[in-house]
DNA sequence: CATCCGTTTTAGTCATACCGAAATCCTAGC
DNA sequence: GCTAGGATTTCGGTATGACTAAAACGGATG
């Protein structure tokens, strides 16, 4: 009944990130994609997980998080942001390198470890990634974003967050000094002139990981 | 071949600890009773271990660590430790609360993570209950100690130890002031008193917690 | 030296979580 | 409306790590 392994975490975490930007439901093909396992696992796993009330399926429809299973989602997440942080604030981490120590640890970690943790950070409402660190409720703080690429020529706004996907991405903005809270103005695609002045060329791998503040 | 699931590594790790302050080999049912699993379980990990040369077993006979399964189970003892002082060195706990925590923890911590612990303690020698942390290459500094139960009235010595077994013995303890380093002069079976000239009544199961430095 | 009894091993199950292959479903294109 | 092909599920099987019950072992005792 209260079925939390860390397999299951990992399911819902997946379940739960994919909606948190792009909006719509997760397929079982992608979820299997994104988690590396085959798709007849999926199935397994999501026929527990529904058993368990924790997510809605139909036969051959996409995957829905129910109230419960999104607290649990928002959990994992919780977890997994905040040792990020801790890692890049205290332990001397590279905001490329926490991803995998904090996959492991999101899934051991007591909540008196965590709390103390997020009591040192000075509760932070943000990951080094511009991600919003849900509150212990489930609430999540999320401004309206989009993709640097879905950005029009001339448009100005701010970095909000950079997916924390690939390392590389991760490096090549850490070089530019591109990061959550960067202001920018977009002049071609993909280069943006930043409030200093200087201009700079964005890979397209990297654009694709920016989201930025909606545009008017 | 390189098995370290983290079930083997309890098992190596309990097998290192039976080993490191009574001195005997460690039997079947012994390892079964201190891991709370049944004397079949510990049959078929032992043959696992045995073939991945992690440990040496003649059948019907007690168990023993390859110089392989030592390194390994110090490695594993080594984060338990580094974890245990770092949760109370920096994370508020006290002694008697971290025994868990670090059960967990020294199975998912990498190698980077527990090095950044180790470096913000500045590299401790022992964990808060007087045990020592072995050198990442498993090398163990151990003074020769013997039990509290097995001292003479009138010897004196210093508290080396306290076994984390029991946080019940580690909170009767600490109310009374004494941990690793307290000198003491045993008066009576269990009564202690400190340099300062206090006097105090121990209980059997804490004095069967507490060694010392050996007698001359 | 035979027997007894606790220890250890064997044999058979279970739960989790994964896989690949085969069957089934859904839908887009005709 | 039919059908091809991709998505999904079903089915059988693997690996780990645990369990119980029962058989096999071996050291101590008479």
């Amino acid at each position: 009944m209260t079925y939390t392994t860390g397999a299951a975490e990992d399911y819902l975490k997946t379940i739960y990130s994919h909606t948190e930007w792009q909006g719509d439901l997760i397929t079982p093909s992608a979820l299997a994609l994104r988690l590396g396992v085959a798709p007849s696992s999926v199935t397994e796993m999501v026929k527990k997980l529904a058993t368990s009330g924790l997510i809605t399926h139909v036969p051959y429809g996409p995957l829905a998080l129910t109230d419960a299973g999104r607290l649990r989602a928002t959990a994992v997440v919780r977890r997994h942001r905040l040792i990020e942080t801790w890692l890049v604030g205290e332990m001397g981490y590279d905001w490329d390198q926490v991803h995998d120590e904090a996959e492991v640890l999101e899934h051991s970690i007591s909540d008196r470890l965590l709390e103390a943790i997020n009591a040192r950070l000075g509760f932070p409402t943000h990951d080094p990634h511009g991600d919003p660190i849900p509150a212990a409720d489930g609430t999540v703080l999320r401004p309206p974003a989009s993709l640097l690429t879905d950005a029009t020529v001339g448009q100005s706004g701010t970095v909000l967050r950079i997916s924390d996907r690939d390392p590389a991405v991760l490096r090549e903005l850490a070089a530019d000094l591109i990061g959550p809270g960067t202001e920018f103005t977009l002049t071609a695609p993909f280069t943006i002139a930043l409030a200093d002045g200087q201009s700079r060329l964005i890979s397209v791998a990297a654009a694709a990981s920016i989201w930025v503040t909606a545009p008017d």
